[in-house]
This record gives structure tokens, C-alpha cells and sequence, in this order.
DNA sequence: GCAAAAGTGTTTACGTTACACCCATGG
DNA sequence: CCATGGGTGTAACGTAAACACTTTTGC
């Protein structure tokens, strides 16, 4: 049962790419999401920031509510609700974590505190059901990529390998892909041409309306 | 700005089927929602139910969290964060309201409160579009029903009159529903095979797995 | 010239849509 | 017998899936 006198509290799933998704986790002995109490006069999206502006050096971080849970429903017995979020970087946009923070592949993370573990689920879940039908995986990425790296990061999200050309015949022809007339060379092989957003500045839906 | 020292609340959106979608007000001279601070020792759902227990007769409910507020995204200042969810109930559960409660449909409800209006949306958007990838239109029938009742909720809902003959092959197809045997008989014309849902406790996906 | 990743079309299968008539019953 | 809603099939279309080779560069 939860006790509605204590505070809300906020906690946030971070994922970055690098290499794979990976989950930022707190804590040095005993591993948990950033999380804690919303603080006077702060919203709580501002809170949930604030539990992860150690890990990430710019502000303008995608950040989505998941749920809200209280006690009950978390399997955690007493200590007020907590509203969740999960938010994405681009690994250039997260600092190096200090000693009390580290990344995690979602495989090998290691045991969390009791309802921790179904958060991240959940997150994981959202941000896979999202990549399909929204523009959100370019928040991995920065404002220039080649399609190479976004069928990269559909690839480590939805877990299974992507055919080349269905891949870039669908981006291309959702309207939301511009190429910026740049090239990027990388090695000893032909050059890859870079593409933005059309709309940097939102996470738009791909296929027709979806609920907030 | 939140005030995290107020309790939280929870505010619902509960929606019955009545010749058409109808959402549930209270206050009688100025209409909002039914909602309310949660109490020691309650969880987030139980509030939730509480809310609209005056106007719903059985318990099980179905009942979805939306979204959390808090009073700087509502638009209304102060007063802490309020969790809010939305339920549906079949006709035939729901008790006629008192004076100080009533059916609204949405097209033709009165003025709400700062932020209430916005809940009702949020609520609406989600109900239309679970509707395409769930079993949650059963959530407004009872136990057997014909198809054309079937899709009745589902052009109520979505809006917009659905082909009769592909609404049919699509569900019959879907495996979710099963003939009863029954019949029912019903004015001067062909009788209407019964259905039920196969997992009637369950609110099923239909096409491929979907986020919490 | 060769290794390595970028880039490009066509065919096939499948699901979705549009559409019109007969059936069973009550009065 | 007739009015009323229940029930049924097929053809056209568009979308998604499978699949292999050429191009451009760096070394």
C-alpha cells in the first residue's frame, strides 16, 4: 500500500547507443535506476531530468513519461508513488560516468532492486513499440547521419537484422528523411551521404495518429 | 509549479456506451471530473475506483492509467500532481446517475475546469486507438453480443461507419471471438448469431505486441 | 587491383478495400 | 408477402518482403 504522505518520487530509464542500447545505472554497489523525491516547486519532468544531469552534459534531452506506480503495484511495500520516465541520448551527449555510475547492456545489467527491473522492461517495450511508427530512434543520433547508422540503431533496438534496401526505401519515402547534400568518409570505401531531419525538433509519428 | 507536499490525486475518465460514446461528469453547476485525493494506505487504482464507484454498479471495471500531471503541464497552477485514468463500463453496469452526476457525450459536453478538458482528450485519443489493436470494445458490451452490436461500438468510437462484411471477415479471422450457439431474436428479421470473447478476462492485442 | 561498405529495382506474396445480393424472421 | 436487419464471396489494389549486383573510395 502506498503512503501518500511521503513525496512522489521520480525514476528515469537513460538509454544511449553505444555499441548496442545501453542503460545507465546507479549506485557502484548496489545497482539502481536514477531516482528520487520531487522537490518544492519543481515539475516532474524537471525532476526526472534532474536525476540524470550528471550522466548527460546537454540539456535538451528527450524525455517521455512511462507510468506511475505506487507501492502496490511495484512490489516495493509503502514509500509513495513513483512516476517513471525514460529518456534517450546520443553518446556524444552524455559525459563518461563517474565511478558511481555506469552503463549497462540490457542483457548483462545486473540485479535490480525490487520493481527497478520491471521499469526498465517497461521502458525497453515503449521504446521498441515507438520505433516503429515514430521518428524517435534519431534521438540516438546526431542532427547529421548516414542511413547506415539509423539502420544501426533500428537494428540494436528491434533486435533483428533489417534488410538494406526495404530499409532505406521506407525512411525515404516517409517524407521525414532531407539529404543534406554532405558526404561523410569513413575508410577505405565509398563515401556515405548524410541526411537530417526534416523536423529536428519533434518525434513525429510515422504511420497516422497515436495517443500521447 | 507542483506543490509536492499536497497529496496526489487521481482524476477518471469513465466512459460508458449509451447511443453513442458518453463520458461521465459530476458537480452539477459546473461539471468536471470525478476525482480526489488519494488516502492512506490506498493504492493509486483503488482511488481511482473509488472515484466513480457512486456510478458504477460492479466492481470489476476496467480501468488504464493515462498520464500523470502535475500543475505546471495541467495549466492549472499548484495543487500537486493528479494521476489519472479512464474506464470503461457496459451500459448495463453503470447506475443512473444522481442529480449531481450525468452522461455527457463528447461532442456536446459543457466547459471543463483548466486541465480537465485536456485529460478527456488524452483519454478519448487512447480509447480510439487502442480500439484498432485491442479487444478493449468488448470492455463497453456484455458478455454475449451480436456483431452488429460489435461494430456499432466499434463506428462509435472510431467515428466513422465500417464496412460490413470486411468488419466481420477481420474479427471472425482474429481468433479472439467464438460463436456461442446462441441466437438472438430481435424484432421482425433474421435472428443474430451470438459471440463471446474466447479470454473474456483479458484485454488481448491483436496484431503483434504492444507497450504497456 | 582489391577489400569494404554504399547504393540501387524488380518480382512475389499478402493483407486491405470496395462492392451487391440472398436469407430468415415477424407481422 | 413484405419489410427489416442478418449473413455471405470475389476481384482490384496497394503495401511489405525477398533477393544480388554495381559503384566508389582508400590503401
Amino acid at each position: 500500500m502506498s503512503d501518500t504522505n511521503t513525496r512522489p518520487a521520480t525514476a528515469v530509464v537513460l538509454f544511449t547507443m553505444d555499441r548496442g542500447l545501453k542503460v545507465l545505472l546507479v549506485g557502484g554497489s548496489r545497482w539502481h535506476l536514477p531516482c528520487g523525491p520531487v522537490e518544492d516547486g519543481e515539475s516532474l519532468a524537471a525532476c526526472a531530468k534532474r536525476m540524470v544531469t550528471n550522466a548527460v552534459r546537454h540539456s535538451e534531452i528527450y524525455l517521455e513519461q512511462l507510468y506511475t506506480f505506487d507501492g502496490a503495484t511495484l512490489g516495493t511495500q509503502g514509500t509513495g508513488i513513483v512516476v517513471t520516465y525514460y529518456a534517450l541520448a546520443p553518446l556524444d551527449k552524455v559525459g563518461i560516468p563517474d565511478r558511481d555510475s555506469r552503463w549497462f547492456a540490457l542483457a548483462d545489467a545486473p540485479a535490480l532492486p525490487d520493481g527497478h527491473q520491471r521499469i526498465v522492461d517497461c521502458a525497453g517495450d515503449r521504446l521498441t513499440a515507438k520505433l516503429a511508427y515514430t521518428t524517435i530512434a534519431h534521438q540516438f543520433l546526431p542532427d547529421q547521419f548516414t542511413l547506415a547508422e539509423l539502420q544501426a540503431v533500428y537494428e540494436a533496438i528491434s533486435q533483428q537484422p533489417l534488410d538494406k534496401r526495404n530499409f532505406r526505401r521506407r525512411l525515404q519515402s516517409s517524407d521525414h528523411l532531407v539529404e543534406t547534400g554532405g558526404i561523410r568518409r569513413d575508410g577505405r570505401h565509398r563515401p556515405a551521404r548524410l541526411y537530417r531531419l526534416r523536423q529536428p525538433d519533434q518525434v513525429a509519428a510515422l504511420r497516422q495518429g497515436n495517443p500521447k
